[in-house]
DNA sequence: AATTCGGGGCA
DNA sequence: TGCCCAGAATT
């Protein structure tokens, strides 16, 4: 019954373990912060725990429907769409023989709607190819489409009882505020420090569906994201994030920047042909993308500039472009970052051997070879090889 | 390992 | 507005 990855707490302390082998499983190298933790939250849940319908069941069809309603979506908002369910289709036979249609009118407003499909798809899997018997383990119930870890863990132990911890939102703030884990919770690598850490709290809770009922239910209404309720939390004595005052600060989370479109036009000016062709580039400064690389002329807009001529420069830049004469046609590049995604134009612009005027300030004029050799942006980079390589 | 996928509630 | 929510699939 109980997991394999349960013998593994963490991968240094193995080796220390085996040593302290006792004949059965046990965890009894566990510090009395991991071993008071699960069963304190049970006993937390009993005397807090909300009446909510999919806790009174043990119908896998229904714990499993109510899970994947409640993927990324409050309690308050799912509520509505799993009394919905539960009447339209009471039996997961009545969910596998749905209209897809339907079934999709039924879910519009929750979003995310593959997880309609997947349901969906997984019903008539089960209904049909597995005769209808619902997958009953952790392992196998992570072969379904539409259900990951967290998924898996929920369903199997709360409708097989299996002693599998569910690791979701909740569990990493709880977690991260009570042992006091910095570690970026956005990232892969915190997300097996935290599977790991909660696999060995279940290791001590009296009933692994409860338990992780609890430790949901406790970060949904007690250590909540904004102003927990730490005066009355029975982990207050032990909770790092309290002793230390960072209840604020944790769970550590990147937030990620919003894409971002950007518009550059660029400015190429050229003089001469060949080997002996110059362009004109100047060092990006500033703290933004491509800093110290270097690059044409160019401006920024918020909008796509529908022409060079509703571009702003300055005068000196504007006399440059006078003097010169416009090349082919604008050419556009496009380069996407995590958090950008930069539209460019480029305008090339010939100026005479002849001309004497002089390039207006941070731009310099640079040989072909040096210009090969001058860091620049993948974008401009790609410029110079099609038009010039 | 990073990105994408919705929509609502709340400070 | 930005953040967060009983995450999973895709690239």
């Amino acid at each position: 019954m109980k997991p394999l990855a349960s013998l593994f707490p963490f991968n240094g302390e193995i080796f220390f373990f085996i040593l302290n082998w006792q004949s059965d499983y046990n965890v009894k190298t566990d510090s009395p912060e991991l071993i008071v933790f699960a069963p304190t939250l049970e006993t937390w849940y009993e005397q807090h725990r909300r009446d909510l319908p999919w806790r009174n069941t043990t119908d896998p069809y229904r714990i499993w429907l109510s899970e994947v309603i409640l993927q990324q979506t409050r309690v308050a908002q799912g509520l509505p769409y799993y009394l919905r369910f539960t009447e339209t289709y009471p039996t997961l036979p009545d969910l596998a023989r749905a209209d897809e249609r339907e079934l999709l009118r039924l879910w519009q407003g929750l979003g995310y709607y593959s997880r309609a499909r997947n349901l969906h798809q997984t019903a008539k899997f089960i209904a049909n190819t597995l005769n209808g018997h619902f997958p009953t383990t952790y392992h196998d119930l992570l072969d379904l489409k539409g259900i990951g870890t967290y998924t898996a863990a929920a369903v199997a132990s709360f409708a097989f009882g299996e002693r599998v911890p569910v690791v979701d939102g909740n569990v990493y703030r709880v977690l991260a505020r009570v042992f006091g884990i910095e570690e970026d919770i956005t990232t892969s690598q915190a997300k097996k420090t935290f599977a790991a850490l909660a696999i060995r709290l279940m290791a001590h809770a009296i009933d692994p569906a409860t338990y992780n009922q609890s430790i949901m239910e406790f970060g949904a209404i007690q250590c909540t994201p904004v102003a927990p309720n730490c005066l009355f939390c029975p982990l207050q004595q032990q909770c790092r994030a309290y002793l230390t005052g960072r209840q604020q600060l944790l769970p550590v989370k990147k937030k990620k920047a919003p894409v971002r479109d950007r518009y550059l036009t660029y400015f190429v000016f050229r003089k001469g042909a060949g080997e002996a062709m110059q362009l004109a580039l100047r060092e990006r400064t500033g703290r933004d993308v491509w800093q110290n690389l270097y690059e044409f002329y160019g401006t920024e807009t918020d909008e796509p500039a529908s022409d060079w001529r509703s571009v702003d420069v300055p005068d000196e830049v504007n006399e440059l472009v006078m003097q010169g004469v416009l090349v082919g046609p604008a050419i556009a590049e496009q380069q996407l970052l995590s958090h950008q995604r930069i539209r460019a134009v480029f305008y090339e612009i010939s100026i005479p051997e002849t001309s004497n005027v002089v390039l207006p300030k941070d731009l310099n004029w640079y040989f072909m070879d040096q210009v090969r050799r001058l860091p620049k942006p993948v974008l401009i980079a790609t410029f110079v090889e099609k038009q010039f390589g």
